[in-house]
Formats: structure tokens, C-alpha cells, sequence
DNA sequence: ATAGGGTTAG
């Protein structure tokens, strides 16, 4: 306690004391300690029964102090006395509820209040106004603004910047519009509120708008509105208008507040020009977090990790007071570039500094997890979103459920799904796309439906994991149908995903005549992923012929990719076409993909080796087994790790392990092992999972019961059962 | 007795 407060409670006391003798305890007495913020005894002296003037003198004072909490802990209680609260008394009642956005109280307000006629009262309707403003219930504030007899600039500003924060641009305009109709000139307060709420909404060009109108309406604009535009400028307008108002900045000599600075770094990361945003960095006299925190965010938007981390440590080590949102933006970082034990690691050591993790935070640590199926460290922070009762959160919990179907656990997924309240598109999504990912077509068509029962509109994220889903289970009809509606009953315009799921679908089907010519039908010019689908399905399915085709377009566009050869070499392979695959090999070398050919020609080998092991009665038998020969002799000759393979079947079984983890084909060798008569070598992975320096594809792998066998890569679960992988691909 | 505007993380 404070010195001040300490002489004031001995001071009080003294008075306390004096009255007491001489009998004269009154509410003076009661405003004295209340209005010292020593509300314990303040009520301690309510009379018995107590009296309306005891308690309006309390919640007054406990008003002042915004002592929310208390407040209506004394609203509470004078109520159970069955004593009337004046309407002088309400606006504090309602300042209390804004402030702990505390709903049920506040309607509970209203109701008394519309009974009791003091909604006549100017002040208790505008309190209650924004109280409805803050919590978002725009069409209660509505009614009660259209019900005001004088709208003055302060309610009809509130009103048009709460629309713009909802992004609802037509009420905001018409509000806002009708303000200067009546005669009532916006002020820069007015003008920063529509472009702070545009900007907050996403409505970036709204905002941008908004601050070019209040510029021709002649007033200048102040570092609040600045602030408020340049992110907007940044995510939509682009450069030219950032640069052009950086002079106006200038010249109007706004460059000292700190959120304009932080702004503009924010602005020129969000162009990825790092030089200005470094130079303006570079410039500022005092460090600040906000600055530092754009600086890091800006690096990162440029994939710029390293440089990022570094930045940090920096801060860090110059006793910067990061904060949370510094620490959240460099966990988003790392998880955003593949680092994902480094953001694992981060959050430990948040912790460990004292800051504390927040709804935005898990998050941006959620992906991460997934990407490794690092599942105890998403447990922990499903538990941590419990404690901190943020699990609700839309983001936070869609984040759980992809995280959940990340580390294979999908059933887990579903059920925590089902208990959030009110799941939005992105939280639906996630779960589709776990189905998806999991070949669970029928779960994926069922939540499909579900969706619509539920009126939630589908989007374009929608449509590829249901299409994916379909893609994998072979249900071509339902696929086609399901493409079919999108333009027809859901006026969404398929997009190249799309296409290249439908080409999947049919591909794997084995209509790869028609998955051809929709390709050569479709309106947009198809990109890798659409000619990679369909190089997929010429591998599934040996079609040399179309297999060329997509593969020499696949060399075009994107030449530096070493999976599209491998694909075309397999396709060869499988035919025993080996000059061809030579001449493939040829060309990778003259492309200088010669760099890294051990992964590919492992690949290569095993994918002969499975044709073999899955058909010993091959026609080609003799050639493959010298073909194999000779790529080993290759492999050896080019100094290769020793082939995983055909280590596993010569090592102990305690070294198997050691060998997995440091190999980066494991996932072939796992194949390989199922084809293998040796059931032992099973229980060597199990349960293995395998993170850290694997190759991008092969992220992890687990195993369920006997021979059958769940492999996820980037996209999907395979589930191999006795060898056979359950899309009908091989690996 | 109440009341309008800001940056950085998803």
C-alpha cells in the first residue's frame, strides 16, 4: 500500500473514531472511505437495513476507480435488498458491463430499464448505445441511436465506426453520410474511426478511401489516422500510395509518433521493400517493442528467417521488453518456414521469460506441432487453451482440429469439433480437410451436408478438400457432381485447385483420356499442380504416352524440380523402357539437377525394387535385377549413403533404428520392409516417428495394428495394408 | 451520470 493511501486510511480512521463517539455515522463517513478507494470499509459501514443513498455513494466512487468488478458486485447487492437503483445510477452499471464485455448483466439492465421508463433519460440511452457499440450488437445500438432526439457528431461517428469495424460498408457509408447531410461536419476523430474500422475489418480500399475523402474535405490528417491507413496502403494499395503519403508525413511533420513509425515498417515489410523498412528502422532515436515487433514480422513476410531470429536475439540481448506479440510473431515465423522445433523451442522459452501465451499465440505454435506430429506438444497446448479458456476461439480451435488431424489423430479431431459452439468456415474446413487427408470420403461428404443443414456457405477451401477426399476414395461420380455444383448452386468459380483435384480424381480413376482433355478444356492455362496430377496418374497407371505429355510441360514450368523426372523415369521403368529413362536422366544432369540425385535414384530403386517384390513372375525380371545392379554400383560410385535398404537387411536389429532416423528415403525402405517375408523388421518402426532433417515429403510415419501402416505426406495419410497403399498409388 | 479514433502476431 502506498504511503498516501496509509496517512489517508490514519487520517480517515481518526475521523472514523471521532464520529463514532459522537454518534454521527453517516454516509459523508461511507463517501470518505469510498472516494480513498477503501471500499472494504466503506461497506462495513452500510447502515441496517441499508439505504439507496449508502450504496450510490460506493458504486459512484467504485464507478470512478473503474472498478468494474466491484461495481456490479455492489449493483448485485443492493438489488437483494430489493432497493431501486436511480437512473443517475445506471450508466455506471453499463460502464462496468463494457468493460468486462459482461452481456447478461447488461441485458438484464435494459429490460429494467425499458420497464421502468428511464430509457427517457439522454444519458442512460447513450450509455447503454455503446455499451451495445463495444460488444458489437450493432443492430440493439442502432435502435437506440434512431430513437435519440440528438445525434451530435460523437454517436453518429461511434455508430459509422462501428459499422466500418463490422465491415459493414453500406451502413457505415449511409450513417456516416447522413451525419453531413444534417449539417453536421465530420472531425478527424469522425474520419480516423471509419478508417481504423475499415482498416480492422479488412476493408482495406474502403479505408484507403476514407483517408483520401477526409484529405479533400480539407482537414490533416494526425498520427492516429495515419496509423490507422498505412496498413491498409500496405496489404492492398501497394507502394506508390505508401511512398506518397511517407512525404506527406514528412512535410506535416508527423514523424515522432511512435505507432506512425511502427506503421510505416510495417507498411514497407508488407512490400517487401526490407531496405526502406530497415533505413526507417535504422532511423528512430528510441527502440521501441512496437517497431521491433514490425521489423521481425517484415522480415519474416519476406522469408527472411534467419534474419528474423537474429533480430530477435538481438532485442533480446539490448534488454528490449519483447513482448507478447513479439515472441508470437517469431513463433509464426518459424513455423511458417519449416522451422518447426525452433518454434517449439521459442514457446518454451516465452514461458520461461514470464510472457505469457495468448489466443493469437497458440495459433501460430499449432502448425508447427502438426508439421512434426509433434501431438504431446499439441496436447499441452490444447491444455493450455483449456486453462486459459480460449478454446472456443475460432482460431484456436481450428487451428486444434488441423493440428489433431496433422499427427494422424482424426477421430480426436471430430470430437473436438463437435464441442466448440459456434464453429466458423475455417473451423469446418479444417475438419474436411482432415478427412480428406485421412482418404475418409464418406466423413467428408457427410460433414459436407452437414455444412448446408447448418447454413454455413461453402467456399473455394471447401471444395478442394471435399474433391480430395473424393479424389483419394475413387468416387468419381460424387466428384463430378460435387465440381459440377459449385458454379451451378454455389456460384463459386472452380480455381486451378480445383481443376487439378478433378484431374486427380479422374486420373487415379484411370480415365486419363478424360482427365486430358479436361485439361486442354479448362478456362484458366493449367500450372504444375494440375500436369503434376495428371504425370501422377500415368505413373498409377503405366500410360507412357500422356505421361510424356504432362511431364515435358511439368520440365518447362517448373525445370528445377527433380520429382517430375523421377515420375517420368518410373513410368519408363515400369516398361522396361531403360534407354528412356537414361535419356531422362540425361536431361536432369544437363539442367544441373546433378547436385542432389541420391534421393531421386533411391526413389527410383526402391519403386523397381516394390515392381519386383510385387510381381515376381515380372516378364522383365532378368533386366530389372541387372537394371537394380547396376544402380547400386552407380550409388556406391557416386558416393552415396550406403542404400538404406539393403543395409536393413544386413544390420542388427538395434541398429535399424539409428539407420532410419538418419535417412531421409525411409519411407520406401518402409515398403520395402512390408514386402520383405522378415515380419520382425515391424516392430522396429513401430511407433517410430521421425522428425528433424527427413526429407519434406516423408514427415512421419505410424503404425496402427499388424501389417497395416499409415504414412502421411504433405497432403495425405496413406494407408498401406499388406503392402498396398489404399489410393492405389505406389511409393 | 455516460460517451467517439491508432501500429505490430493468426
Amino acid at each position: 500500500m502506498s504511503m498516501m493511501k496509509k496517512k489517508m486510511i490514519y487520517s480517515v480512521a481518526s475521523v472514523h473514531s471521532y464520529m463514532l463517539k459522537s454518534g454521527e455515522l453517516n454516509t459523508k463517513l461511507i463517501s470518505l472511505y469510498a472516494n480513498n478507494q477503501c471500499f472494504l470499509e466503506a461497506e462495513r459501514l452500510l447502515p441496517s437495513p441499508p439505504d439507496i443513498f449508502s450504496f450510490t455513494t460506493i458504486i459512484y466512487a467504485a464507478s470512478k476507480f473503474n472498478n468494474s468488478h466491484y461495481t456490479l458486485h455492489l449493483f448485485s447487492r443492493m438489488r437483494s435488498f430489493n432497493l431501486l437503483p436511480d437512473a443517475q445510477l445506471l450508466p455506471c452499471a453499463i460502464k462496468a458491463c463494457a468493460s468486462l464485455m459482461c452481456l447478461r448483466i447488461a441485458l438484464q439492465i435494459h429490460g429494467h430499464i425499458t420497464t421502468s421508463g428511464s430509457l427517457a433519460e439522454a444519458f442512460v440511452q447513450s450509455s447503454l448505445f455503446h455499451f451495445y457499440l463495444k460488444v458489437g450488437m450493432l443492430d440493439n445500438a442502432r435502435k437506440l441511436f434512431d430513437e435519440m432526439p440528438d445525434k451530435d457528431v460523437k454517436s453518429c461517428s461511434a455508430l459509422a465506426a462501428g459499422y466500418a469495424k463490422k465491415a459493414d460498408k453500406s451502413n457505415a457509408r449511409q450513417v456516416f453520410c447522413k451525419m453531413r447531410e444534417s449539417g453536421v461536419e465530420p472531425n478527424v476523430v469522425s474520419w480516423n474511426g471509419m478508417i481504423a474500422g475499415f482498416n480492422q475489418s479488412g476493408q482495406f480500399l474502403e479505408a484507403v478511401l476514407m483517408f483520401k475523402d477526409m484529405h479533400l474535405s480539407g482537414l490533416i490528417a494526425d498520427g492516429i489516422g495515419i496509423s490507422s491507413v498505412l496498413p491498409s496502403i500496405g496489404h492492398f494499395v501497394g507502394l506508390s500510395m505508401g511512398a506518397q503519403v511517407h512525404g506527406y508525413v514528412v512535410k506535416i511533420g508527423l514523424l515522432t509518433d511512435k505507432c506512425v513509425h511502427s506503421a510505416f515498417i510495417d507498411m514497407y515489410g508488407k512490400c517487401h521493400c526490407c531496405k526502406e523498412m530497415l533505413t526507417i528502422f535504422e532511423d528512430l532515436d528510441h527502440v521501441d517493442v512496437g517497431a521491433c515487433n514490425a521489423l521481425i514480422s517484415g522480415l519474416s513476410r519476406s522469408g527472411l528467417v534467419n534474419e528474423a531470429l537474429g533480430t530477435f536475439e538481438k532485442f533480446q540481448s539490448l534488454a528490449v521488453e519483447l513482448n507478447v506479440v513479439s515472441w508470437t510473431s517469431m513463433i509464426a515465423c518459424c513455423s511458417q518456414h519449416g522451422k518447426d522445433m525452433e518454434a517449439l523451442e521459442l514457446f518454451r522459452e516465452m514461458q520461461k521469460a514470464g510472457v505469457k501465451p495468448n489466443s493469437v499465440t497458440i495459433p501460430c505454435l499449432l502448425p508447427a506441432c502438426g508439421n512434426i506430429a509433434a501431438l504431446s506438444h499439441g496436447k499441452a497446448a490444447h491444455c493450455y487453451s483449456i486453462r486459459q479458456r480460449f478454446w472456443n476461439d475460432v482460431y484456436v480451435g481450428s487451428a486444434l482440429v488441423d493440428m489433431y488431424a496433422n499427427c494422424g489423430r482424426i477421430q480426436k479431431a471430430r470430437h473436438f469439433f463437435n464441442m466448440m459452439s459456434e464453429p466458423n468456415l475455417v473451423c469446418w474446413n479444417a475438419l474436411l480437410s482432415g478427412y480428406a487427408m485421412h482418404g475418409m470420403a464418406k466423413e467428408a461428404t457427410e460433414i459436407f451436408h452437414l455444412m448446408q443443414i447448418r447454413g454455413v456457405k461453402p467456399d473455394s477451401v471447401t471444395f478442394t478438400s471435399l474433391l480430395s477426399a473424393c479424389s483419394q476414395s475413387g468416387l468419381v461420380n460424387e466428384g463430378r457432381l460435387y465440381f459440377d455444383s459449385m458454379l451451378q448452386s454455389h456460384g463459386i468459380e472452380p480455381r486451378m485447385e480445383q481443376y487439378a483435384c478433378m484431374v486427380s480424381l479422374l486420373g487415379r480413376a484411370g480415365k486419363l483420356e478424360e482427365a486430358y482433355s479436361l485439361i486442354t478444356s479448362m478456362p484458366l492455362e493449367p500450372d504444375a499442380c494440375v500436369w503434376g496430377a495428371l504425370l501422377s496418374s500415368c505413373r498409377v497407371h503405366h500410360n507412357m504416352n500422356l505421361g510424356e505429355i504432362a511431364a515435358y510441360k511439368l520440365f518447362e514450368l517448373e525445370p528445377n524440380n527433380p520429382g517430375n523426372y523421377i515420375l517420368l523415369s518410373n513410368i519408363y521403368a515400369s516398361r522396361g523402357k531403360w534407354k528412356e529413362v537414361d535419356n531422362v536422366r540425361d536431361i536432369m544432369k544437363s539442367r544441373g539437377l546433378r547436385k542432389n540425385p541420391g534421393c531421386s535414384w533411391i526413389e527410383f530403386k526402391n519403386k523397381v525394387h516394390m515392381l519386383l517384390a510385387g510381381d515376381q513372375s515380372h516378364p522383365q525380371m532378368s533386366l530389372i535385377l541387372e537394371k537394380l545392379d547396376d544402380l547400386r554400383v552407380e550409388m556406391k560410385r557416386s558416393g552415396f549413403a550406403p542404400n538404406t535398404h539393403f543395409v536393413l537387411q544386413d544390420v542388427e536389429e538395434q541398429e535399424k533404428e539409428h539407420i532410419l532416423c538418419g535417412h531421409s528415403e525411409k519411407l520406401a525402405v518402409v515398403f520395402g520392409m512390408l514386402n520383405t517375408k522378415a515380419g520382425s523388421s515391424l516392430n522396429v518402426i513401430k511407433n517410430l516417428r521421425i522428425c528433424g532433417d527427413c526429407h519434406n515429403f516423408m514427415k512421419f510415419i505410424s503404425i496402427s495394428e499388424g501389417r497395416e501402416i499409415y504414412v502421411r505426406d504433405t497432403n495425405r495419410f496413406h494407408h498401406f495394408k499388406d503392402g498396398i497403399c489404399s489410393c492405389g498409388d505406389y511409393w
